[in-house]
DNA sequence: ATTCTTTTATAATTTTTTTTAAAAGTATTC
DNA sequence: GAATACTTTTAAAAAAAATTATAAAAGAAT
């Protein structure tokens, strides 16, 4: 059997039976997926197939190679059972995290682990066919670096920012050069699958399958990096919207007597809080000769980056910090407005401002409480991501995981 | 067959055939509630099982009763088909529609027909065993005016405004002296099953099962009466959020100068757009001798309620109009943060001032071509209710249907 | 009137489950 | 520490369920 077998969805002009299979084997994969080895009683109860039809289809998918015995394991009072898992080297799944000047790449095999991971820094994001050309020279001299054949791929997942419809597979915002929609050109290109998405809703999913959102079933992912991104697990299911337009959250008001935004309006919590606003202000503040670490970076001729204004924080710098705050406060007043509309049990900081920790939770915690009624915000807890930098990356890996595995 | 068997889901100790059968019926009956007569082809198209096991499991139906054979269709080129259909008698559904100061009450078959329907005014909302036992004599009467055994009833379906936890059957805000829940308590004083929700919630059930938001899949439906409600329909499903606190669309935040809500923050959407503002300002207007038709009113010494508004409204009455127009101008601003954060393709707007149709769209649509980025509003309908006051009682029989026929 | 479609009924086959039995342990008792 | 009773897992046989294939019925189109 082909190892795309699981992708085959909908088929067309196929026997009734055959699907039927298919979708016998996909709910036994999924399980091992997401639950790890199993024994065949295990798997039985999970999948609700009988028993001698769940021995014969991993009998089935052991000789296509797709799972391994992995010996006998642990008995809870009788005969040991006999484990299977996935054959975690049976396929393996593209990463690509495309930021504004960041391009991060890896290879997952079935077990989650990158075998292959690359940052590749001062990798402009333009919209033109050279960056979409040297993209997917990147992706192909790290398959031949591998020296693992194109057919072991499953599906290449990428994370871009701005507008996305994951749907249609079209990147709005940026790479708009890609005339049938960025998906199925790299696709063509690529000869594997791809699978598309906006990098909150990505980093999202990477929370909900590796996360601290995992069994949770409304979360939302804040993306705070330069601009703020939204996504969100609802009823346990990713929402996109109608166009994929979804999770706008930089651009509700805030303020009705504040300044213009980018976008056309006022007011805008991205004119208020965002990390690119957060480093203007300081190095204007730096510039008007204000005591902070950050000062030092300028005698040295380094860049004073988000990055850096982090470093600073959780160094202790006190002006950072106020600034920081002061943007939570606004923050605090926005997420709000979410809570009240959506009623998560969870909402995960994500995104560059995330590595401050505490130091963002806190304030944005207080704003909290000042601004929302406590019968509804005391069911949602606040905290920072664990996957940090690594999140968008691992959400696309659950992204295609997801779309492969999903039953119907 | 007893007539409840679709109600008894997750069963436990009975054989999976048995289950699966029962699956396999609630598949069929599902497919002939939502979709109307249909025959064994069409019946094995929409259901995916196979044409001889279909037209056994219609023969077992109808040999309980359940199904009905409607005779030969129309053709399409060849023999006719055998229609089949639920018998709309075989069970009833019992809607309660809870209002601050109405209740409305109906009965409803299996073709969704309200065969008892009765308004009742004055029936002032009070957390009291009296109201409860009123409501209970209330419904009993009902029952026993129509003569329909109790066994006939799959449940009864109940629309409450305020805080509501329906996977609990808690009412929070209202009713609160059922110690047990209010769904557990009315159920087992009525020995019918209840299903409980929220007004709002139950009003955008009632708008995907049979209004405008057939067919769609993120839809949000505002209750515009004398506070603002909202239900919404995400990725086609009911988003309740947490605890069923979601949709406090009245708290955001919309001006941070603006005045004290009741709630304790400052600002909230509910201090400038609400019915009850609207009423209480024509009131003071009125009072200080503003020029308008519902100066009549007082003249007469009737009340000047919402009702009376939208009637002068809908009469040309400039002032009244203007001040609506004032309000629609801060529904605007809030919706379009609702429409940035979910991408809806339709919002629809029901509730007491509904009725005003384009005097409230027109001036609505017009704050959210102003505050709305143009991409994303550009996609979403705006849109008055059909259904207007029965949209929350025809949402408890949808939500009732929708429990006993989900699928899983 | 004949051919072609579509629907329904029946028979044959396949698939899946239930039932039963065997295998391989653990826990307990003497 | 061996013997026995009890559990759990797996395998095989028997039974049931569901599907596919086929045929018949009933009407439409030519």
């Amino acid at each position: 059997m082909r190892p795309q077998f699981l992708y085959e969805k909908n088929l067309q002009g196929v026997a009734n039976s055959v699907k039927r299979k298919q979708e016998q084997y996909r709910k036994i994969v999924r399980h091992l997926y997401y639950n790890g080895a199993a024994s065949i009683a295990e798997i039985v109860k999970a999948v609700k197939i009988s028993q001698p039809l769940v021995a014969s289809l991993v009998d089935d998918l052991m000789s296509y190679g797709m799972l391994l015995d992995k010996g006998v394991g642990e008995s809870i009072g009788g005969r040991r059972p006999n484990l299977f898992c996935l054959n975690s080297e049976y396929q393996y799944v593209i990463g690509v995290d495309i930021n504004l000047h960041t391009l991060n790449l890896a290879v997952f095999d079935l077990s989650n682990k990158q075998i292959f991971r690359e940052e590749i820094k001062y990798f402009d994001l333009e919209n033109s066919n050279d960056y979409l050309n040297s993209l997917v020279d990147k992706i192909e001299s790290m398959i031949s670096q591998l020296g693992i054949s194109r057919e072991k791929f499953l599906a290449v997942g990428i994370s871009i920012p701005g507008l996305v419809d994951a749907k249609q597979g079209l990147s709005h915002t940026h790479l708009s050069v890609a005339e049938n929609g960025l998906a199925r050109v790299l696709g063509d290109r690529l000869g594997i699958n791809v699978l598309l998405d906006n990098d909150a809703r990505t980093m999202a999913l990477g929370e909900k399958a590796f996360g601290k959102a995992i069994d949770k079933e409304n979360v939302l992912c804040l993306n705070l990096s330069n601009g703020i991104g939204l996504g969100m697990i609802l009823n346990g299911e990713l929402h996109s919207g109608k166009n994929g337009f979804a999770g706008e959250f930089g651009h509700i008001l805030i303020d009705p007597e504040g300044k213009l935004c980018y976008c056309g309006k006022i007011g805008c919590l991205e004119t208020l809080t965002s990390g690119k606003i957060l480093v203007k202000n300081i190095r204007e503040a730096v510039d008007k000769g204000q005591p902070t670490l950050l000062a030092n970076y300028k005698k040295e001729n380094k860049k004073i980056d988000l990055r850096a204004v982090v470093e600073a924080i959780l160094q202790g710098d006190q002006f950072a910090i106020d600034q920081l705050n002061q943007m939570c406060e606004y923050l605090g007043k926005g997420l709000v407005t979410l809570i009240h509309l959506l009623n998560p049990e969870m909402v995960i900081i994500g995104g560059k401002i995330a590595h401050a920790g505490k130091f963002v939770i806190d304030p944005v915690t207080m704003s909290m409480n000042k601004y929302a009624m406590s019968r509804i915000s005391s069911e949602t807890e606040l905290v920072c991501s664990d996957l940090l930098d690594d999140s968008a990356l691992m959400g696309t890996m659950a992204n295609v995981m997801r779309s492969v595995l999903s039953l119907d």
